[in-house]
Order: C-alpha cells, then structure tokens, then sequence
DNA sequence: CTGCCCCTGTAA
DNA sequence: TTACAGGGGCAG
C-alpha cells in the first residue's frame, strides 16, 4: 500500500499515539519482522521506555525512545494503528506496542513482509517533500541516470519516497517515456519532471493524511485518480490513446505512448 | 540489467 | 488455477 504519502500519514498516526507515552511492553508476533535480530532482544530494549520522537526517514518510520531507537518499513501491506486493548488486535497484527495508557499501537501487515528493527533508519535520498530537493539537485543527480529514469526513480537512494504508482504518474505529467534514461534528458524535462514529483507527492500527502485520520484508515484504491496507473488498455485522459503496460525491473510500469516521449 | 525471493490476499 | 499486488534485497 504505502508510499510516501501514505508513510508520512501513518508516521503521523503512530506520533500521536506514542507522543508522551511509554512503552510498557513490545510483542513481536512473527519472528520475521525483525531478522537477523532476535524478538526477545528487541523487545527487551524497547520495553519501559519513554518515546521521544516519531519521524518518517524516506519511506521509514523511526520510533526514537529514551535509551533506544528502533525503525519500521511497512513495505507492500503495512500499516500502524492504535487500538484500545492489546487483547484485541487482529490476526495479521505481526508486533505490538502496549503502552502506559492502557491503550495499543499495532503494526498490522497482511503479507508480513515489513521490517522492525533496532536502530536508526537506513539512510535514504532526498526527500522530495522537503526544501532540500531543489530544481538544481534534482537535474544534477537524475542527469546523471544511465539506466531508464522510471528504474532509477524507484531506487530509494538518491531520491527516498517515490514507488511505483507515484512514479509512473510523475513521469506520466511530465511527459517523459519511462524508459529513457535521465543522461538523455534535457535540463528543460528534467526540471519539468521534479515539478511533476512535487505536485503529485503534493497532492497525494494531503489526500492521505484527511483519509488516515478517519476511524478504518485509507480504503483501497480511494486516494486519486491515477491518468495511467492501473489503466492498461483505458485511453489516455488526455490523448485517448491506450494506456499501455510492460515489466521494468520486475514490476509493472504503465505509460502513453502519445504522451510520454 | 533481469529474475527470484520473502508472504498472503484477491481477482480473473 | 494463475497472475498480480503501492517494496526491497539478493544472486547471477
């Protein structure tokens, strides 16, 4: 589910069910989450600790604790919410935070393919949200890009927050083939895709955010509607033409061909 | 770069 | 039954 957008209303979520509370206790539910290292010493060191902070570093939440640190990526299916009662947590619900206030925070994820570990977050790229990712930098690194610019968009690394739909819109409203590599790009496109991030990161972290407040979260598919996305053989919203889909990394990427040259 | 893997749910 | 899913790490 999550991108950046869902991430930074998650993350939002999870700091105001933590802020001024402590932990009284963590349960790892499915060993997995939090390999190589070992649910007791996890949650030894969260347990009975006071949180302090709560950020989202790329598409990571990390949960900063008096004494420890500990970070979160929710990968496909995750998602944290607080409940009123740890007894009542659901079946995919794969860690637990009990807090002092009687009350929960749960990391529930379906397909259990994300992370909880110790530690500070993985470092990340700019994020595109802040001031940081300027016009100037953006042109500077994704000039650079040898191998297809939808690929390199995906890579956390330099630029942390875009996935697979965000990316595909971006590179759908810029009008730049997914498959072109950035080095080929003019100064012109390239500053014309960095507003396309900024506008469609925009416009899908204000959605998120109004939607994860309500009780029950984001429902499916609810956020926006995506001119590509999703819309293999649709028309293209501007153009008609159909939408067409192909493998890139081993993921879908979905594109005009009258738009995107 | 591609392909496979992690895991579960859902839809065709 | 198969294909696919908004992520990412790894091997070849």
């Amino acid at each position: 589910m999550p991108e950046l957008p869902e991430v930074e209303a998650v993350s939002s979520v999870a700091r105001r069910a933590l802020a001024g509370r402590t932990v009284v206790a963590l349960r790892i539910l499915r060993k997995r989450i939090c390999a190589p290292q070992r649910p007791a010493t996890v949650e030894r060191h969260v347990a009975g600790r006071r949180v302090v902070a709560v950020e989202r570093r790329g598409k990571s939440i990390e949960i900063q604790l008096d004494g420890a640190t500990l970070w979160i990526h929710l990968r496909m299916t995750g998602n944290l919410y607080p409940i009123a009662d740890a007894r009542l947590r659901a079946h995919s619900v794969t860690a637990c935070f009990e807090l002092d206030n009687g009350r929960a925070l749960v990391f529930d994820d379906p397909r259990g393919l994300g992370v909880l570990r110790l530690g500070p977050a993985p470092p990340a790229g700019i994020d595109p949200l802040r001031d940081e990712f300027t016009a100037e930098r953006f042109v500077a690194l994704a000039g650079r890009g040898r191998g297809a610019i939808k690929t390199w968009l995906l890579d956390q690394r330099r630029v942390a927050g875009l996935g697979n739909i965000y990316a595909a819109e971006a590179l759908f409203q810029a009008g730049i083939d997914p498959r072109r590599a950035g080095a080929t790009l003019s100064k012109t496109r390239l500053e014309r895709l960095h507003r396309a991030i900024v506008a469609v990161l925009g416009d899908a972290v204000e959605s998120a955010s109004l939607a994860y407040q309500r009780p029950g979260g984001l429902a499916e598919g609810e956020l926006f509607d995506p001119a590509v996305y999703g819309r293999e053989g649709l028309p293209c919203p501007r153009c008609r033409r159909r939408v067409r889909r192909f493998s890139q990394g081993g993921r879908s990427t979905y594109f005009c061909p009258g738009c995107q040259r």
